[in-house]
DNA sequence: ATGAAAGCGCTAACAG
DNA sequence: CTGTTAGCGCTTTCAT
């Protein structure tokens, strides 16, 4: 039923390596030959078999992609961006969902992607230093997404930066005792954004000249509730902040919730900054900083894909720009709610 | 510095068959002789080659997922639960995420998983009589996600009986006119839900003895904005509804802005219920009606796995409880905000 | 219980 | 421009 290259071959009166170099495109076949081959292809509903062809060849046309969550809308969203990069260039996407540590050690430990994608993407993960030595011992192109890195290609934002444009926002509506619901420092997946976010907090506050406050700061763990918690822990301090940084939309949200059960008023009586724009953001009519998420995976896939023949090429960093998302959460006159 | 199943073998001293036999854990090897191919495998860091053994066996160890969407919450899901049960099982999953209606077209004529699959999952597709054709001569089991079919496999939820479940709810609690706000019965990527929750809408009206008006029926897209619009179309009318069934929680998202900038309030001046639990339902305290997601995902693919040697099997078709889940939508008692 | 050998269906020199 | 042929690295009879 299924039909092979010397089906095609014996059909188009040709040799099998006729039947390959015409249906690749490659030169040196003559018109009309690969006319004729192409038609007995099509005829005979033929397809190669992609195995035969990556053992003959040695090149896989694979890419592996590594999240930790696919269920989360960031890795989604990035998922769907650079399966539409290799698709488009006739590329395999191999998925792999870490899930949590105990996946990401099995990931590490088995090296599953081994012998069977040409380039990997990363999403996410800030490495460790075996971590860093498996997947140089790959021997191909990879790709971290959201971190930097001075041994692989890296597209990312500068959290930091991004960060202390929310923050200078609050502090330019004339708010001075700015609270930040963060991420856990020290969590077992290892991201680093908060650490950053964190950082481009504090330093902006000291640019303005406003001492960092440690009782302001509190844990949200990136979840809804953690964000609430971390709130209602706020309120209930003396000398409550008249705003809030939030590391992430979802703990915006829980903060948002926290404060209405609470009856304040946001803007009026605390002032609301997420993170990621994520977006049910807009419906909590949440002022927030977005990052280009699609375009960064778009750019390091096709960079990888670019630099796949040789892997020589020295580590490439690049940095995109975010913006700052102004609503209601922050600006009375912009209010929608 | 790759090492074949031959540096295997001779460092072992035994030959490639039986390095192959003891690393599958095949029978007929002697205890003594597998112990010392594993451990030279080890020593050589040895992974054998998928391409090969895909070539030489037949069988290629991976599954392909379809998804319209992989960037929509409930494709993600999915994708994750489909995910784990296959690399758990040792298969690899190839994605496909077609986007639009010219990636599904470009899927469904290329056939781009054909020869490269030994199964495949199709998520929320309602297929036209070429799509299963396609389907149909690859030659693998197929399972379907979300809609019923007797070609396929099939795990899904009953989308009128959920429907009603959430109608009956307002009707218990008094309504009578009750809005709809649909999806596109004859939309692009022709998904089957808006026509079966319509359906258990009307079905369930009738039952109560409440006459079906179709001006209380607009269309919402499946989308916040959608739901928005239909909203306020549905508020403009005269004798406008006391409460309102989105087929989707984002076009309920929609509906409580709406009514929200319209000064009434929820549920007191008009009550609403969404549909799917997608997890920032919560959030807005929204009534709606939950659905297995993983499960469906883990038992379809389990199935398929499981039915993988013979292709002989008639399609299985399996149908999941849906739940209403109550909050402060409908109830006033159990309100939060 | 183990080995020899024949493919699996291609690609990639190499010839001509 | 086209054909021949030697692999690619495994799995799988078939012997032994």
């Amino acid at each position: 039923m299924t039909s092979s290259i010397e089906d095609v071959a014996k059909l188009a009166g040709v040799s099998i390596a006729t039947v390959s170099r015409s249906l690749r495109g490659l030169p040196d076949v003559a018109p009309a030959t690969r006319d004729r081959v192409l038609t007995a292809a099509r005829e005979l509903n033929y397809v190669a078999s992609p195995f035969a062809a990556r053992l003959a060849s040695g090149r896989t046309a694979t890419v592996g992609v590594v999240v930790p969550f696919v269920n989360r809308w960031f890795f989604a969203e990035i998922l769907g961006a650079v399966e539409a990069v290799l698709h488009d260039r006739g590329f395999d996407l191999l998925l792999y969902n870490l899930g949590d540590t105990a996946g990401r050690d099995r990931f590490f430990n088995t090296m599953p992607v081994r012998k069977r994608v040409d380039a990997l993407v990363v999403a996410s993960l800030v490495l460790t230093e075996s971590e860093t030595d498996a997947l140089l011992a790959l021997g191909i192109p990879i790709g971290l997404l959201g971190v930097g890195s001075p041994r692989f290609h890296s597209v990312r934002i500068d959290d930091a930066d991004a960060a202390s444009l929310a923050v200078q926002h609050l502090i330019d509506l004339g708010h001075r005792r700015i609270g930040l619901i963060g991420g856990d420092t020290d969590d077992p997946m290892r991201f680093t954004p908060p650490h950053h976010r964190r950082q481009g907090y504090i330093d902006v506050l000291r640019k303005a000249g406003i001492d960092y406050e440690p009782e302001l700061e509190v844990l949200g763990y990136f979840t809804v509730d953690g964000g609430e918690a971390a709130t209602k822990e706020l309120l209930a301090r003396p000398n409550r902040p008249t705003a809030l940084f939030a590391e992430s939309d979802e703990m915006a949200w829980g903060a948002l919730r926290a404060l209405r059960r609470a009856g304040l008023r946001v803007p009026q009586d605390v002032a609301v900054v997420g993170f990621d724009e994520h977006p049910v953001a807009e419906l909590f009519d949440l002022t927030t900083i977005a990052q280009p998420v699609v375009e960064q995976a778009t750019i390091l896939t096709s960079e990888l894909l670019q630099l796949m023949p040789d892997l020589s090429a020295r580590p490439h960093e690049e940095v995109l720009p975010t913006r700052l998302i102004v609503r209601g959460s922050t600006d009375p006159s912009r209010s929608v709610m």
